[in-house]
DNA sequence: GTATGATAAGACCGATCGGTCCAAAAAACA
DNA sequence: TGTTTTTTGGACCGATCGGTCTTATCATAC
């Protein structure tokens, strides 16, 4: 059972997911979470700066109870997480029609960071612990991997062209163009691997594979 | 001699780069402009939506006139402008310090995209400008290049890397992220070229450097 | 019962902003 | 000199929006 508070945010989440913050109004929280008049929004708010703090964390709580778990999972080898997470990405905005973002910096955070600093600082963090658990999966992967690999370069290049990836496919509005940075982006990851480590649990059809959308599911 | 109008958009690029769109009234722009009066400025734009569209075209011709000629200078091999064409991404984000875009789709694109549809499929218009640009030149590298490569999946691979990097640097307000991003790039791009052709007027050096920025400069 | 706090409903204020309109000065041109 | 266009400067309108405040209803706990 969710507290008031909580659903307003799950409200606002989604409405400025559609139309962004500066775009909502108070109002338009308040009639999507379903109640009457002013003082009770404001009773649970200061402002409505405080609610856009509260929703960019939601968001990233979101975002790192299930997309960044599947870099954690335990049941797999490190190199196989990162292709899970790689579909999982490309499937959920498969899902949502190129629209709005559940990415960490979809269309919401994007806006939000450029808006001021205390937002823009908000994600930048999320941008720290999302590098942060690719460099550990690195890390843990380092056995199957070349010697000289920077990993913290190599994940900042994977979430920058992630990164890059949905923006461009929302305002192309294809999922097409993030299916194909993905498979390039699998073939990226892929040079750095050993050549003899390249068949196993690791990253799956490097060359030619275009149907990264139906991988196996992962528990979501 | 410009004509007021054209001074009107530049002072609009100007003031709403550093504020964005929304943030941007349109008494900000007139005085910025050293003009005064909005009859004086309606009297030149039919509306803020207008001078919206105007500013758009107006980056995009500065971006196209400045980066996309890089990429089709007659002076170098193909692979050797794309390398100058990065090193041109670098060093203006470099100089502006990581936040204001001169970018396609720095901030500024980036938040209109997101407010409206016509300003989308100006931003979308762009991009498709942008890979365009990028695919004739692997088209007319491809004698260096492996046989199978999808130059129209390579030139959004690069689109989308690069876009990304842009704004995580942005959100960062550090270069370096944007740095080693162009050097896994040009890694990336290299690992498509023929490797008999890699020593030559190709991609610079591909492996372990670290110093992007001091390279040789182009007419600017 | 009564005190407390959540809920409902909305009037209201102050500020900003896009856009219109006007009138007078200045400049360009005849 | 007279006419037209540009420029100036700002008043003003209507709308939106963030935020405050007030009043009333309802449930719960003590």
């Amino acid at each position: 059972m969710k507290d008031r508070r909580t659903q307003i945010v799950e409200a606002a989440t989604a409405v400025m997911g559609r139309q962004g913050f500066q775009q909502t109004s108070v109002e338009d929280v308040i009639h999507e979470a379903g109640l009457c008049g002013k003082g009770h929004f404001y009773h649970y708010f200061k402002s409505k700066e405080e609610l856009g703090y509260a929703v960019l964390l939601h968001q990233f709580e979101v975002f790192a109870e299930t997309g960044l778990a599947v870099l954690r999972d335990p049941m797999l080898p490190p190199l196989a997480r990162l292709d899970e997470f790689i579909d999982w990405i490309v499937e959920g905005q498969a899902e949502r029609g190129c629209c709005e973002g559940v990415s960490p910096c979809g269309a919401l955070a994007t806006e939000m960071a450029e808006q001021h600093e205390g937002f823009r600082k908000h994600v930048d963090a999320l941008f720290e612990r999302w590098t942060g658990q690719l460099q550990a999966l690195f890390w843990e992967a380092r056995p199957q991997m070349i010697d000289d690999v920077d990993t913290e370069a190599l994940a900042r290049f994977i979430v920058a062209t992630l990164e890059g990836a949905l923006f461009m496919s929302r305002v192309k509005r294809d999922v097409a163009v993030l299916e194909d940075v993905a498979t390039g982006l699998r073939r990226f990851v892929m040079s750095h691997v050993r050549a003899d480590e390249r068949h196993a649990a690791a990253v799956r059809d490097l060359v030619g594979g275009t149907d990264q959308s139906v991988g196996k599911e992962s528990g979501r």
